[in-house]
DNA sequence: CTGAAAGCGCTTACAG
DNA sequence: CTGAAAGCGCTTACAG
């Protein structure tokens, strides 16, 4: 059996309640019976039971994080840089990954009520109002990772569609005008259509024409990416650069280019979005916008401490900046 | 404040101990009471507080990961393999990350032992003598992952000597018989030493020399890959092929190559490990060893549930085998 | 079929 | 400086 205050306190002679506050440093109880209460709480190899201690103190020292997919670079990364800062504050990490699925968001965020976190972290896409009528029931401060979102919850992302801008900025500011895009899904509110939005933007400011076709759908993969690329060619084979809004349709991209006997960056330049490490492996390596994964995880973490206890939040919504990493895959027309 | 089974028992005037009887499914009440303690549950909108119950069922329902980086793609999908099955286990997941410290897998350990978790997966590095004891120690059931271990612990993992051997093998049976490699660091036990083994055992019993100035240590990263292939190159340029430990260092081999003004596969047959999707963004695409890391998350949290059920294991220790993925960085001597 | 009681392992006023 | 008591929200023999 797993040993108790009160086997420390009968074998010490005082009663429990001196044993826990000796041991959860409360003032002063004589030199002397502190230090046979240490004495003989580290003999028997004395754990606190932090259940039970819960059931009381109504904290579970433990946060809910409930993300899309821990296979996926992007999100791994995420909970890495939350996994981080929550240990430095001490507190513990339940992960639960929902596929996106609001069955399964709705789901987890029963599962971690009952498991009495003391904080939920969102990072699976967007966030039905279902999910957020059951936040606001269930009361838990919670904190929205990596999605805007129209609700007052506060939140931490970036601003895809500026940061989108700067990507096909830096395609114009190369000289180049005929700028196709692979994008992700438009009914993906974020990265599908605001990266959409940020490409748009940026053609229209520079008085560029903004062709629909010129736009293909792609799914963020590799694959699709080759796939989306080998259409663009196929519609308009005057293009002289592409802007991708994943790393890995910008690999796929620069695959399909060179399988159609063309080169990259001398007959057409390619920009990625997430700084992948694959956007290292690729040759030639690919110019990319850098997401701040691990950063996006330990400030939302950061933030959702202060809500937890009860500090004021100077900024509700922050948003994180990319940065431009200029490499090989464009070329100055 | 929350709702509790007091006021679902207060309001439907019976005691606690109906109302949780009821709520757990335990035999018959009268079907007139049964209907009614469920329909003020869900009126008040009762969560079971999971704390109390584990405090007497001394089942927290929750097992712990105790695992080296998250950041990193292999660890990641190991760990996605094991959420997915633990949440079909109805087992909630805590995630701590070590970076391989000793020190931060003891705190872990204990932190772990306090909060009552019913068994750990442990993902991280060797297992020092230190992490063992503590284990038996604290009596939580235990099953390793990913590592090999003397211990009677239970664990699920490669064969690292096997796997590396069908990968040179692959390589001499196409004609190759100066083979270099790019290893990890041979104090590393796992995919450091045991893949050096492999190496040198299939050069071994195929009758080729082992050259030990032929074998480059690297860190598994991209960067190590193309400083141990500019390394190689300029001992013996006479290779015609070379394993690396990692799919990353076989991607930089391939930078290396090229950068040296010679052609994969043409000159230098490349074959690297991991089946990381960085060997598919490469050009060429990277022949390698397959690793099952979701599977072998998946196994070891069934092993665990076995382990907690006092289940009977067939095998204590499980090799799953690893797929070799012809691609085009080899060519036929 | 249901109640009364004890207990899980802690913490925390309240006294003294 | 320390005890005695109550309580956190449940479950579970034990009666009846």
């Amino acid at each position: 059996m797993a040993v108790t205050l009160k086997d420390i306190a009968e074998k010490v002679g005082v009663t429990e309640s001196t044993v826990s506050r000796v041991l959860n440093g409360i003032p002063k109880a004589s030199e002397e019976t502190r230090k046979e209460i240490f004495q003989v709480a580290a003999d028997l190899g004395y754990k606190p039971n932090q259940i039970a201690r819960s059931l009381v103190t109504k904290k579970t020292n433990t946060i809910g994080l409930i993300i899309s997919d821990l296979a996926n670079t992007y999100f791994a990364r995420v909970a890495s840089g939350i996994e981080n800062i929550a240990s430095k504050y001490e507190y513990s990490l339940i992960i639960s990954t929902t596929g996106g699925q609001e069955k399964e968001e709705l789901k987890y965020i029963n599962l971690l009520k009952e498991k009495q976190v003391d904080g939920i972290l969102f990072a699976s896409g967007r966030m039905p109002e279902s999910c957020r009528k059951l936040l606001r029931e269930t009361e838990i401060p919670t904190v929205v990772v990596a999605r805007e979102v129209e609700e007052d919850l506060p939140s931490v992302h970036i601003n895809n569609v500026k940061e989108s801008y700067k990507a096909v900025k830096y395609l114009i500011n190369n000289g180049h005008q005929k700028i196709a895009m692979i994008s992700g899904n438009a009914n993906d509110k974020e990265s599908g259509l605001y990266r959409i939005q940020g490409y748009k933007q940026a053609l229209c400011d520079n008085n560029l024409e903004i062709k629909e076709e010129l736009i293909v759908e792609g799914n963020f993969k590799l694959k699709s990416g080759i796939k989306a690329m080998e259409e663009i060619l196929k519609k308009d084979d005057s293009i002289t650069a592409v802007f991708a809004a994943s790393d890995e349709m910008g690999v796929g991209a620069i695959k399909a280019v060179k399988k159609a006997g063309l080169k990259v960056p001398e007959d057409i330049s390619v920009v990625g979005f997430d700084n992948n490490i694959i956007s290292l492996a690729s040759d030639p390596e690919l110019t990319t916008i850098s997401q701040p994964e691990e950063e996006l995880g330990w400030r939302s973490m950061e933030m959702l401490y202060k809500v937890i206890n009860g500090e004021e939040l100077e900024e509700k919504k922050i948003y994180l900046s990319c940065e431009l990493k200029k490499r090989a895959s464009v070329r100055r027309l």
